[in-house]
DNA sequence: CGGAATGTTGATATGCCTCAACTAAAGTGG
DNA sequence: CCACTTTAGTTGAGGCATATCAACATTCCG
């Protein structure tokens, strides 16, 4: 019987890539070690040299650089079927560090096992491949999000995007979705003061467009929300259409 | 007799990556159709599919978002060796522009010639992925560079960016090198207004640190502006270390 | 030489950060 | 289980950095 990581990890690649029986079957043979995280546990550190890629399994993890001042700036959220550090594979040190957001089950899977699928199934490694170049087209879109937008559209344009990442991969429940993030690190996300946050997220509940509370994002109305965040899902490039 | 082109590329590739004489065989085994771009001159719109990966010879492009409200938001820079839409390979539709800044000379390889190689000569598929993969550490730094930090510290970090990155390539002469932006597309990639980035420069200029004119950057003080900057290379994953 | 784009300077406005005080919730130990 | 401590969230007031506005200088380019 396959581990369910498996299916796990095959379901994510298909989200964006074809893969055919034996490239499941590939996965489907990958060593998988379980560990769970702690809230605000460090999976890994700046400058550590991984030799095992983990996927999320339930939960979610974030990614920071720390800055010189002291400060932490968060760089993207991974949930189930993410694959935060595959960029391990090819780059030694880790250049950013990866922590919990709440209670996570990881797996993880040797490097050396997954490198060795490519040589054999190269339709596995052009989907990881891909996935990372997904991870890449998040982080431009970040880098317009905090930089080219005012604080509204700002805020109201990442909670699009976890609610849609979220119910892709089919995490929604009806108009809500998890994302148990602290006022204080939705401020490091965005790179706003944490009485700013405060009061947007005020600003956005008001205008009935979605509440944030306890770690749960309610979605009030889809449609202006995404107006508000100037929010186009075609960065994220995924192979189907998905219907919010 | 091999492109110039094929040495440009396998030349950067080497500045990361393992390449042992039959993948830089193959590489030479490329059909380069050169490609020149006059200043400004888009090379890739948002949406399109392009069919070809482009190597920069020359000059500089810029890869960009545009914004709702008309804005523009400058992404990264690439110059000499670099592959702008390498990931066009695996993503097929463009979520952002690529243009060029000042005059560009460019290459164009076939992507279905690229793919080919990577079935025979695996280790020029993971040095490009590993090439995509720095790609994506550098907008990190970017989300970290324009969302963490004030403004001075900022510029000073892109300059050191673009010096560093100049100089690893061999393109830097002396304690200059060339970066044909005018301030208004730094504002646009540094998320400030005009103003902000003429008064910023001039305050690095008079503390002597920096000078930036007619398109060309002239570093008078490495060591501090490296230190004003909060400018750590590692990030850009180079193999060897590059003094400056 | 004239017109457009870019760069520079000064003055003003404002959005957001900082500071501060308080409330609410969550976690801890007796 | 309840006092206690700590952390997160909320509200108000004030100041500063940076955007905006406006005028002018300079360079670029046809």
């Amino acid at each position: 019987m396959a581990d369910p990581a498996a299916d796990i990890l095959a379901h994510k690649l298909k989200e964006h890539s074809r893969l055919n029986g034996e490239d499941v079957t590939a996965l489907e043979r990958l060593t998988y070690h379980r560990r769970l995280l702690q809230p605000n546990e460090d999976f890994i550190r700046q400058g550590d040299k991984p030799d095992v890629a983990a996927l999320v399994l339930s939960g979610m993890v974030a990614r920071y650089h720390l800055l010189n001042n002291g400060g932490r700036q968060y760089l993207s959220f991974n949930i189930k079927g993410d694959l935060p550090d595959a960029q391990s594979l090819f780059l030694d040190r880790m250049d950013h560090a990866v922590c919990a957001v709440g209670a996570v089950e990881l797996a993880l899977m040797p490097h050396k096992e997954i490198t060795r699928i490519f040589e054999r199934r190269p339709a596995v490694g052009f989907a990881i491949w891909r996935e990372t170049l997904i991870d890449a087209a998040i982080f431009r879109e970040t880098i317009t999000n905090n930089s080219g937008r005012a604080t509204r559209i700002r805020m109201a344009h990442l909670f699009c995007e976890l609610f849609y990442r979220a119910h892709a991969s089919g995490l929604s429940e009806g108009n809500t979705c998890s994302a148990p993030l602290s006022q204080i690190q939705l401020g490091e996300a965005l790179g706003m003061a944490i009485v700013t946050v405060n009061r947007t997220l005020q600003s956005l509940r008001r205008a009935r467009l979605m509440e944030f509370r306890h770690g749960i994002l309610t979605v009030k109305d889809w449609k202006r929300l995404v107006a508000a965040g100037d929010f186009n899902p075609d960065y994220l490039h995924l192979k189907r259409e998905v219907k919010v």
